[in-house]
DNA sequence: GTCTATACACCGATAGAC
DNA sequence: GTCTATCGGTGTATAGAC
């Protein structure tokens, strides 16, 4: 990994997809190994506790991607509509379609260990509150808005759910395609 | 177990608890001997082929009860409306208010065997279908009445990840309370 | 920085007494 | 039917050579 070939981002990045793909305990030190390409002993070089610090490394890099990929846009100077719409787009793209699993969703359903529970509970209020504020500047009250984007959240993380349970992206595509006209009815 | 007083039901709510907060992988022969109040040895004589034979006869158990209690009453004699209304007070019954999670749900987003794989499929598709089938009697036409149902199972699901990852159970009360206007909106 | 080799705990699973 | 004791394998984690 010291060749520029294989930087910390990518050996992160693939970490990261066994994480989201088998869970946290699933995720045992030969896949990662595996996956990222270095030997366990490897890995401990890197993260010296192991696969728990793996696993924030993991969550804080999605952390900051989806800030910047999804929860950013969302303040630009657009207007709200073309925000909300924008927002969808990088959505798609963020979940490749539906086809990848949100990390957070992951680890919110399955067994963590309790140090993760507050990046859960702080990410997914933070998703919730980037996406009220939105709403609330396109007119809607607070109440409302935050009302209405916990509801955009939880149909996000359904929709991924389901379309991974059913192994097929038509649940995701449809959620997309239905968004906006829920986020901006009556406005 | 032989006496009456911890039935195999008994045995297979307590291993599904497990299941349900810990996903498969976590959910070790320890603690599920624990949870069951047997030894490791004597779930092997109820469950031969071990912890995969025990979360398959949980899985069964769930559809079986889910069936009962949820998709059911939804195909009684009352109108659409009143279906509806109490598929969602059976919901909140099932879920403990949201603070029980989908077994289903768990399984399909992390790594589980799979010959489960289709349980999940099945299962997910035929609460879509059963919910779709009350809102076609409704007066919805075909395409509109399945996209709806897909909907609602995604807003469920992921009501009740979000429930669990922000630890309150305000996004699956809410979700409650607004199911039923989405339903049959415009019916 | 990466590796091979290894330590030790726990995993799923079984044998055999009762 | 349930238990204790134990198996072989894999888990996480380390030591030490290179």
């Amino acid at each position: 990994m010291t060749s520029a070939a294989v930087s910390k981002e990518d050996v992160l990045d693939r970490l990261a997809k066994v994480f989201r793909d088998q869970g946290y305990e699933a995720a045992s030190l030969s896949r990662l190994a595996k996956a990222s390409g270095l030997g366990k002993a490897s890995l401990y070089y890197h993260f010296p506790n192991g696969k728990q610090e793996m696993a924030l490394a993991v969550i804080e890099r999605a952390e900051m991607l989806f800030s910047e990929q999804i929860l950013q846009p969302l303040r630009s100077g657009d207007a709200p509509a073309q925000r909300i719409a924008q927002f969808l787009r990088n959505l798609d793209t963020y979940y490749c379609n539906g086809e990848e699993s949100c990390l957070l969703g992951v680890f919110a359903m399955t067994a963590v260990p309790e140090e993760f529970e507050q990046y859960i509970v702080s990410g997914l209020k933070r998703w919730i509150d980037e996406l009220s504020a939105v709403l609330e500047e396109a007119g809607l009250l607070r109440k409302m808005a935050l009302g209405r984007a916990e509801t955009a959240v939880c149909w996000i993380e359904g929709a991924l759910l389901v379309s991974r349970g059913t192994k097929s992206t038509k649940p995701f595509k449809q959620m997309l395609s239905q968004l906006k006209a829920f986020l901006l009815h009556d406005l």
